[in-house]
This record gives C-alpha cells, structure tokens and sequence, in this order.
DNA sequence: ACACCACAAGCC
DNA sequence: GCTTGTGGTGTG
C-alpha cells in the first residue's frame, strides 16, 4: 500500500509538518507529490498539499486520502523545494509558502452540512421543516435558526450525519457549445422530412451544414436569429448537441496590441546584452544588475533578452512593481510577444487570475509579466528571470510568507540555471554594493537613447518662498514655468507625495490632532465621504463641528492632498486642464488607463498625481514636471528614508523630456540642503550610493549588516515590554558577541486596535543559528497560549520598521 | 447530580 | 484552525 505525506491546510505551528495517509488503490498511480488532495483531519474533511509517495509510514494507524483535487500537481518538485527554502527562510508554515505560490482562487472553502441518513424519518416538526424536503440543510442555516442543538441530538440518534466538505474557490469558466451530431449529408436528408412550419429550426440546421465544429450557444443564436428553446428543441430531437466547454476570461479580449519588431541596439546596449546572451546560450546562472538611467533603453534589454530564450524553447517571468503594471509596460510585452504573454496583477479578478495562471501551467504562454507573486509562475523550464525596478520595496510581501521577490527570483533561477537581470536607474543599496563586490554582474547604461540630455534640475527653498511672503504651495519659479507650457502646449506632471503626511484634522486654536482612540496614530481625512478614517484599525468617524479638547469651531483638516492641489490650480490658472490621478480617481476598473489615455492624447495640461505616476509614463509632450514637496517621505523614522527620497525624486524627473523636447524639473523642498535632495537634482547616483553608504556604515545598518525584526504586542503595556525583554535577552544569550540586539523599545506605532506593540531589532552579519533561534522563540510563546492576546511575530529583513 | 464554560491537546 | 474531552465552577 502507498503513502502520501501530506501537509494539511492547518496554519498552525502543531500541524506544520506532513501527516501521513493511505492512497485508495484506485488513486494509486494517479495521485503525485504537488497534487491537491481531501484529507480527513480529525472530525473533518481538509484540503492538503502532497509533498512526497512513499511506501510505509512510521505512524501505525493511517486514515486513508479521500479524494483527489486536481488532475496534475499543481505544485512541481523545484517548487515544492522553494517552498521548504521560503519556510526555512522566512520562518513560516509550509502551508503559507504554498498558498502563496497559488492563485487565490485555489484556496479551499469549507462547508459543514447536516444530511438526512438514508431511510430516516424525524420525529420533530421543527427538524424537518428546517430540512424543507431536502436531505442536506447547512451549519449557517441550522444555527440561524437556533436549532443546533436540536440537531445534535438527531446525529446522536443516528438519523443525520455531519458531513465535512471541501470545495475549491475558484471556477474554470465554461461557455456551451453546439454542434451537429449528423453528418451532411444527413443533415440535408432530415432537412427535407421537416415540416414546413418549422421554419426557425430549419434555418439552424440549414446553417449547420456548413459548420463542423462546435460553436458557441452565443454565437449560434446571434448568427441564425434562432431562440434558446429553438436550439433546445433540436438537441433532444438528436440532431445537435451541446457540452460546456472551458474558457478563459482574458482581461486583454478586444485589444489590439500594434505588433513591434526588435529595434536596432544602441552600441552601448549592444554591449551590455552580450553578457547576458552567454548567460543565456551556457545555460548559466549569473544575477546582472542592468543600472540604467531612465531612458536608457533597458525594455528592450529585456525584450531581446527575452526573445533570446524564447528561441532556446525556454520560459521568461518578468516583474513589475504593481504600480507601475501600466498598460504602457502589458503593451510593450504584449506588442512583441503577442499571445505568449500572460498577465498577473492584482487589478484582475480572481478569476482572472486563475485563468492566467493555468495558461502557464498548460504551457500556453512563455511570458508572464506581473506584480511581486508571478516569481512563482509555474514554469518548468525558465530561461530567464527579469526584475524592472529592482529597488521597489514593493517586492517584499509585508505579510507571512515575508518573502523578498528578488532573493526567491535567484534561488529559482539558480536551479535552473538561468540568468536574473535587475534593471533600475537607482539600484537599492544593497543590490549595487552585492555588484561592487562583485556578487552580481554589473552592465551599466550611463546614457539616455539618442543621447538626448537629462533633465535640468532646480531646487527650490520653500522657506525662503514662505519669508518672500508666497503662502501658496506653488513656488514662483514653478508657477512661472507652469503658466510659460500652457502658452506653449506642452505638457506639466506635478507630483504630490502624499505618503508620510496625509491629511489630518487640527483644532487651530489649541492645537488637537484628531487620533484613533485604538491606535496612536492620527486619523486619516477623506474628503469624499467627509469623514475620518484610521488606516491601522478601520476606524471612520465624522469630522467633528467643534474641538473636543476646547469647543472652539476652528476645526480643519490639514496636508496637502491632490484634491487641495486640484481646487488652488483651477482658482490660478482657470483655463488649464487637469487630470488627477491619486487612489480617490482610479479605483475604479480602467480608470487608471483611460485617465492616462486623456493625458497621451493631449486632452490635459496637466497630470497631477501621487506616488502611481512616478514611474512608466514615457509621453513626448511632457516637458516639466513638479514636486511640491520633496521632503515629507525625509521624515519617516526608518534608516531607508533618504534612499527612498532619492529615488522617488529621481524617479520623477526621469519623466521630463525623455524624446525631442528637453525638460525642466523643479523641486519644492523645506529642506534643500539635505543630500538626498542635492544629489537627486544632480541625479547623481554614484554620489549619493557613497553618501548614503557612509551613513549606513556608522549605523549598523545593510547593507553592512542584515536585519530581524521581532514585534511582540498584547493588550497590556507592561506584558508587551516584559516579554520583549526576556525574547531580547533569550536571543541575546544564544547569538554570538558580534550581533546587535536593540531593544526592547516601542514599535514607530506603539499601539494599534489597542494592542501594545514592542520589538527588537537584530543587526547581524553572520549568525547561521538565528533562525533556530527565533523559531524557538515563537515556538515557546504560541505554545503558552494560556495568554492568547499575546503575539509574537517575526521578519527577517524587513522593509517597514513598523 | 448535572449543566455550563474555559482551555489545552490532538489531529496521520 | 477546529473539535473534543477534561476539569473547573455553579446551581438546585
């Protein structure tokens, strides 16, 4: 008799580790490591994932598999081994890891159902009508109806079962189908016995004749003006018949993509594929950092990259951080590689998503472009892994697994031996000291395509504005250049950045900040609904008419929002158009398209906008571009600020100018002298990677040394501090001498939905049993769950301090 | 004597 | 995560 080890859709530390069942004789052959499976668990039926067959177990007594979910793994053995790396890494469940390789859709639901037994008759009224003359009434039913216990008793009695059942979430679509069961010249014989009134049904018959595969109901009906009950009626005589056949929803149905052939290379792009090609032909693994300035032509590294593998008969994933999935970049992949791309972005449905990814899985595309989780696309036979943007901190996944997409691309690529390019014109410290150092091939684009000239820069000191007496949040040097490309027709991006300061509600006469009773933080002002919102708890008040501390009336919200931004440029400069493009404006389905649209086409002056309209645009028309206030990221408590300053605002002006007409960016700053802020104008990259360097060095911080975070929270402030004293020392004692242990301190939130948060922070170098030690750590506190408000979590290289 | 509740163990 | 058995308390 086989076995089967499996993991059960448990997330838990106790069931975190295979359990084993019997394989039916009738599944044996049949079901295989990676595969989806039903598993009783317990009472219940559960979903569980296959890792391995075996031919005995160690454990006496086995249950046996009920079923299977999936007719091939949806999991290969090179991903079943990422999942063991991403559990050792990142210290989650084996379950996490696997969840997060899959669509969403794949995800099991679970349904308890009391059923009638066979032959039973209730004795109760009440029992019986609850059945209503089914055999199967749910859990949620019974208990609305507050008979559970009632019902009980029956299972007791032997006249209902409880029955457990797995389903999963997602849907393939189907459409039907018909098709003609005769041939034609059948066809054309039972044509002439129909009688005459039949007309409807003849004119379909006569339109199957020439038709001999299956269509589409839709279709049929749209083609032959025949009704439902027309086409119903002929299938039960025989002559037609239907089926569902599977489909898929293509997000991109109706579009055409121009198809765009290879340009010529540049030389200097000429020298920086030919690595990257050897890479490619010796079946080598080698992790490029493509440093490219914004301009610099790095699409087309990717694309002839790409193109390259593709040839090979090999596979390519492509990231892209989630805000920049614009249609621009689908486009460009979609224009070359037409319908061997796959597209997976959270914009889609789950459905959508699902029909992506067994697209990849069917081997239906050999390219998929998409956000941080498409590292996990289901390809077994990659050639490439590409990363744009390298340095977005969007590719860590802030929730378990906390997985860095750009750590988990090599491990993948390593295994099949396959090179990894991380493109970005402002690489992440630690990327570029890795190639420094050599760890990763350094291919650098110093020039922009054509070498047309960066952007000027001027920045500009918002204080001396202030002394000048300019109150408005358009300096004069900004507000001249603005007005001098409305006479002209060309086109202006003001950015906003918004993260760090949003607006919140201030009493101006004593002072009172609006905050979450729950968390300390301020609360949140959205303008649409008038009210305010806690971005921690999901808290949402109105807005108070009156301060709550002194009465007065003087109550207002504060920081600049885009909607303020929007209402002061229509009182100064009435005939501009302007589009807006921030969360409020886009949330609708395409809206972000169509907005961006109206911006190409020249229908708008000015696009104004937050953090999402800081990379990918590439229109001609644009000639200058504004940030109002450079600084308020500067501000945030976390040692990357300044890193991500500077890229953002390089970022932005890599949008000015980028074809025939030269561009002008101005930066409007409270703090000009800081030296992300002067280097970003410089967009000098190598200066501020030494600057910020330095800075990084006298603090401990990577990419001199790496980082664990552990936050500790409970709803007792003195429990929260006690336990991350005693974990600090526990880790403390069982590392060795050269790491540093901050803390225990309070977490840059210290409270969220009135749970007191502390942490500690490890900085290391090398320390192989760390991660044994923080395991232990966890083990031991979510064991002692006499405490259940206690909670412990883990994040080895965090990106959000918080 | 029995109902009700909180809690920890076990799930193959 | 969910279920169930355990032992505790409370009530008559």
């Amino acid at each position: 008799m086989q076995v089967a080890s499996v993991i059960v859709d448990v997330a838990a530390m106790q069931t975190d580790k295979a359990f084993d069942y019997t394989i039916p004789e009738k599944w044996t052959g049949i079901i295989q490591p990676g595969m989806r499976v039903v598993v009783p668990f317990g009472p219940r039926n559960i979903q569980g994932f296959v890792t391995e067959i075996k031919s005995g177990s160690s454990v006496k007594k086995l249950k046996s598999i009920i079923e299977p979910m999936d007719l091939l793994p949806v999991l290969n053995q090179e991903l079943l081994e990422l999942a063991d790396w991403l559990t050792e890494t990142t210290l989650c469940f084996k379950i996490s890891a696997y969840q997060a390789m899959l669509p969403a859709a794949m995800k099991a639901k679970y349904e308890k159902v009391f059923r009638l037994r066979e032959g039973a008759s209730l004795v109760h009224q009440e029992v019986a009508s609850l059945f209503n003359k089914r055999d199967e009434t749910t859990w949620e039913e019974a208990e609305e109806a507050g008979m559970l216990q009632s019902l009980r008793q029956e299972v007791k009695a032997d006249r209902i079962e409880l029955v457990y059942k797995v389903k999963s979430k997602g849907k393939k679509k189907s459409i039907r189908v018909i098709g003609r069961s005769l041939s034609q010249e059948e066809l054309a014989e039972c044509l002439e016995t129909f009688p005459v009134n039949a007309r409807k049904q003849k004119d379909v018959l006569r339109y199957f004749m020439d038709i001999s595969t299956p269509l589409s109901a839709k279709e049929v009906m749209d083609q032959t003006g025949a009704s439902n009950s027309t086409l119903k009626s002929l299938i039960e005589k025989g002559f037609l018949f239907e089926r569902h056949q599977e489909t898929y929803r293509d997000p991109y149905e109706n579009r055409n993509f121009a198809r765009t052939e290879p340009l010529p290379l540049t030389a200097q792009q000429q020298e920086v594929i030919i690595p990257i090609l050897d890479a490619v032909e010796e079946v080598r693994h080698e992790t490029f950092l493509l440093y490219g300035v914004t301009g610099s032509g790095k699409t087309e590294i990717y694309l002839q990259s790409i193109q390259r593998v593709l040839e090979k008969g090999k596979e390519a994933i492509v990231l892209v951080p989630e805000i920049s999935l614009t249609p621009q970049m689908v486009h460009r992949f979609k224009g070359r590689f037409g319908d061997d791309v796959a597209v997976l972005h959270s914009g889609l449905s789950t459905g959508e998503k699902y029909d992506e990814w067994r697209k990849i899985q069917r081997k239906e595309v050999k390219v998929v472009v998409g956000a941080r989780s498409a590292v996990f696309a289901p390809f077994e036979n990659l050639g490439i892994i590409i990363i744009d943007e390298e340095h977005e901190t969007s590719y860590k996944q802030e929730e378990n697994p906390r997985y860095h997409a750009r750590e988990t691309a090599i491990k993948r690529a390593e295994f099949y031996q396959c090179p990894v390019i991380l493109g970005s014109a402002t690489p992440s410290l630690e990327s570029f000291a890795r190639a420094q150092k050599g760890v990763y091939h350094l291919l650098t684009l110093p020039n922009r395509m054509n070498n047309q000239q960066l952007p000027d820069v001027k920045i500009v000191d918002m204080r001396e504005e202030l002394r000048n007496g300019n109150r408005s949040m358009f300096s004069r040097d900004l507000f001249e250049k603005l007005t001098d490309r409305i006479e002209k027709g060309e086109q202006t991006v003001l950015f906003l950045n918004r993260r760090g300061h949003s607006s919140f509600i201030m009493c101006r006469d004593c002072g009172y900040v609006a905050g979450c009773p729950h968390c300390d933080i301020s609360l949140t002002y959205h303008r649409h609904s008038y009210r305010m919102k806690c971005h921690y708890c999901g808290l949402e008040e109105p807005v108070p008419s009156r301060c709550p501390e002194c009465e007065s009336e003087h109550i207002r919200y504060f920081g600049t929002g885009t909607q303020k931004v929007e209402d002061e440029l229509g009182k100064l400069l009435p005939h501009a158009k302007v589009v807006r493009m921030d969360v409020d404006t886009t949330s609708r389905k395409g809206a972000h398209e169509q907005l961006l649209r109206q911006f190409e086409e020249g229908k708008a002056d000015i696009l104004l906008g937050t953090q999402m309209i800081a990379k990918g645009l590439d229109f001609p028309n644009i000639t200058l571009v504004g940030v109002l206030s450079a600084d308020t990221m500067l501000h945030i408590p976390d040692f990357r600020s300044s890193e991500k300053t500077f890229q953002l605002l390089t970022q932005v002006s890599g949008r000015a100018g980028r074809h025939k007409l030269h561009g002008e960016v101005v930066i409007q700053t409270y703090t000009p002298e800081h030296y992300s802020i002067q280097l970003a104008g410089k967009q000098d990259y190598d200066q501020f990677y030494n600057q910020e360097m330095m800075m990084r060095k006298l603090g401990n911080y990577p990419p001199f040394y790496y980082l664990a975070l552990v936050t500790v929270s409970h709803e007792d402030v003195m429990t929260a501090s006690r336990v991350t004293e005693k974990v600090t020392q526990y880790i403390q004692g069982h590392i060795s001498k050269e790491a540093i242990t901050l803390g225990p301190v309070a977490s840059p939130i210290p409270r969220i939905n009135n749970r007191y948060r502390y942490q500690c922070l490890i900085k290391y170098k090398r320390e192989p049993k760390l991660n044994e030690v923080l395991k232990t750590v966890m083990e031991h506190y979510t064991k002692q769950q006499k405490d259940k408000s206690l909670q412990v979590t883990v994040d080895v290289n965090p990106f959000i301090m918080m």
